[in-house]
DNA sequence: GTCTATATATAGATAGAC
DNA sequence: GTCTATCTATATATAGAC
């Protein structure tokens, strides 16, 4: 076990940490028990838990957004086609299982985490750092939903976050019930299958 | 100034702060303050902050709950007639005015952290005590969608919930975004009517 | 029922030896 | 870079006077 990794394993079992229990709900003590390092060391390499954290959602959005950026660019969406631009987001997600086999689920409720634990301090991170990327978001959006005015989109895509954020972080409350109750085993990919359809049914709606 | 409102006085200062912070993140100092009554007091009229958070959101269940039956039962719905359903979960919601302003968002906000922060106990509570309104729930939307086997819709009505309860754990951040950009002032009674097409959209969309 | 004072636990952060 | 020991702040909860 080298030394040097202590910066990293501390970011893991942070990450793992944060997704299950939130960010305030863990202390800096679990996470170093669990890295099996000092807790003094956290605060040598990171500074802060808050600067942790960051640090954390960090390392995600590194990977997550070019990744995105590209996916989005090689589409060209049709009118009322919305799966494509979703797939655009979904392929990246999994993509981040590389750096973990919970990665894709703990990255997505650290970003709901962020939303409504932060004060929108994550999405004004995610504008300032990756605002290309954002405008592209809305462009491939804009294109395949025409009919939609911007402020009607805005709400649609925030509607649609929800709907997969919530599930992450509900999911291991929701798989055992979905095991107990149907015999399903509910992966976090069997999942995101099946809030595709309903996401892209969702956004493309007539507005009333 | 009567002093036997004194648990009131807790409860509505409870129900807000744990609405805009999460259960966690209010300490019984801070709704003592804001009840303007003494500290000691939550544990005289309640025992503990836990058994607090279960009185919160009895007085909203007791309301709301035999409410959503009654409009359930009122409604016959007709295949992929979904949104005489989600009306029936939205007018019982704004009978909650009665208790405060806010107090429909607080709600919603407070059955989400209800979901995520509490390992599902709250879903076994409402399961045990309102078992009936339950079992009515997933027959009325079974009537609506006879095409949708019960996983399925127990995923749906879970990704419903969520966007719900996303917007509106978030939905102080969106709105400030929201009258920002688009000039346009957004009520909780305003994005639960653009919610509800969108709901619609993606309960009753054909699955792959 | 309400108050003060305090017990007890746990959080993040840091000083200083190694 | 890593460790022990500790500081400081804040949390829930309670004992006991009034």
């Amino acid at each position: 076990m080298a030394k040097t990794d202590t910066k990293l394993r501390i970011l893991e079992s942070a990450e793992q940490l944060f997704a299950t229990h939130g960010f305030t709900h863990t202390s800096l003590r679990q996470i170093t028990t669990e890295a099996n390092v000092n807790l003094a060391s956290v605060n040598y390499h990171f500074g802060s838990k808050k600067s942790l954290i960051q640090s954390v959602l960090k390392r995600y959005l590194e990977i997550y957004m070019p990744l995105l950026h590209q996916n989005l660019n090689q589409i060209a969406p049709q009118k009322n086609e919305i799966e494509p631009v979703l797939q655009a987001f979904i392929k990246p997600l999994f993509e981040l299982n590389k750096l973990g086999k919970q990665s894709p689920r703990n990255f997505m409720i650290m970003i709901g985490r962020g939303y409504s634990e932060t004060q929108g301090h994550l999405r004004k991170y995610i504008v300032s750092e990756y605002g290309e990327t954002v405008l592209l978001i809305t462009h491939k959006f804009a294109n395949a939903l025409p009919n939609i005015s911007a402020q009607e989109l805005f709400w649609r895509l925030h509607f649609a976050l929800g709907a997969l954020v919530f599930v992450m972080s509900s999911s291991s409350a929701l798989e055992e019930i979905a095991e107990a109750d149907y015999a399903e085993s509910a992966t976090t990919e069997k999942i995101v299958n099946k809030i595709v359809p309903f996401l892209a049914a969702g956004l493309s709606c007539k507005s009333q």
